[in-house]
DNA sequence: GGTTGTATGATGGTATACCATAAGACAAGA
DNA sequence: TCTTGTCTTATGGTATACCATCATACAACC
């Protein structure tokens, strides 16, 4: 029996679990730089500065350890997952292939709805002012990219990575040395798919990759 | 003060942990299919068949759920995750380009050292009977691909997916009405690789994938 | 003095107990 | 008969207790 349903009565706010909770504040505080790279992760610790036990802890571990942010030395317990280049440019090269396909995806399917929300997302871009404004508006702006191209499975592989490699994201997105300043290169992104031009877009997103992993060796080996 | 170690005195069995077996176990189950699509993993009811308890099922869970194994559907708990043809495609896709590029990387800087080991990779390969030993063969098989190009996270990768879609693996491994026979297809890589001819790797195995591909389509929309 | 045995504390691994809630069954009333 | 309220049970969420092991320090013995 259809009753029509009122969308204004949903209840959208699952009941968050705690793990969920924990897991965001654990992902970000690693992501941010809080809990620094190669740090131990001591359980009971966490406990006591989370304010939940230890099943909740552990459990949030393994999937930060699955995702690539943490790793378990044995009989050590968990520490901050390390960086070294080689990871790094295995990082960049990945994204080069499946951030090229997905522009190149998304320029040869996009209509009018896709982009509308390609310039929202610029436009949010350019007005974003502080570092996380900025990581967010960029993290939107591909996730449209992604989507209109069906990729959404590429589109989780694309964000774990990124956690991976968040600290140097942060350095390349404050560096102002670049040949071509980011914006220039989104813009170029947007314009080609704007024009419906793959190969354009393809080219667009590689370039800039390849810019910012140059500026991220720099920061990776300078230090 | 240098005491020359001696290897053979090396303890290499690392007391696993119950957890790393529990998952092994329960991967396995899932991915051969003991574990139908979509069945429910009730806690406790693992706990008696597994013997342990449910802080090891918990935290295993947790993993498979970020692998892409399992998913949890809220306040029902976790299910082995459903694929469908959509998600199928874009893991073709995304095997596709880091397949591709590990091969032309792997035929790019091939030494005699990697060409031994996939010339003996491949021999296993040929030599293996049973579907369970096909598989492992192949698995090695690519596994030396990676290594050598050096695309390690790559190949991380690569394997959840292949995780993702096994059962569809399973059915094109054994599958014998395709075009050109599998191993002739891998043949074809083992070549291009000896010669050192990275677009020629790239191609075949794209070709190899295209096909395997078309083939699991068949095969996931026609049950 | 250096080596080796031992004690102690920190920490991860494992098991279990308890609680909240959702789903299904069933009975009562209209 | 259909609705509705309630009860029960299954199940996941959370906390905690206990154990094994590793690392460190220190003492004892050669």
């Amino acid at each position: 029996m259809e009753q029509g349903l009122h969308p204004d009565l949903r209840i959208d706010q699952m009941p968050q679990t705690l793990r969920e909770i924990v897991l965001g504040r654990m992902r970000t505080a690693i992501i941010s730089g809080r809990f620094p790279s190669g740090a131990r992760l001591v359980e009971r610790t966490l406990c006591d500065q989370l304010g939940v036990s230890r099943s909740v802890v552990r459990e949030v571990i393994r999937i930060l350890e699955a995702e690539g942010l943490v790793e378990s030395l044995p009989n050590r317990g968990p520490v901050v997952a390390r960086l070294d280049w080689g990871q790094a440019r295995q990082i960049y090269d990945i994204r080069l292939l499946l951030e090229g396909a997905a522009a190149a995806g998304c320029a040869a399917v996009a209509d009018a709805g896709v982009k509308d929300r390609l310039a929202a997302a610029f436009a949010a871009l350019e007005a974003a002012g502080g570092e996380d404004a900025v990581f967010e508006a960029t993290t939107r702006f591909y996730e449209v990219i992604f989507r209109a191209a069906g990729h959404d499975i590429a589109w989780e592989i694309v964000q774990r990575l990124n956690g991976r490699i968040s600290r140097l994201r942060a350095l390349t997105l404050a560096t102002v040395d670049r040949a071509v300043p980011g914006r220039v290169r989104m813009a170029r992104i947007v314009a080609a798919i704007m024009a419906n031009n793959a190969a354009a877009a393809r080219q667009a997103v590689e370039d800039h990759l390849r810019d910012a992993a140059a500026i991220a060796q720099r920061m990776l080996e300078g230090e």
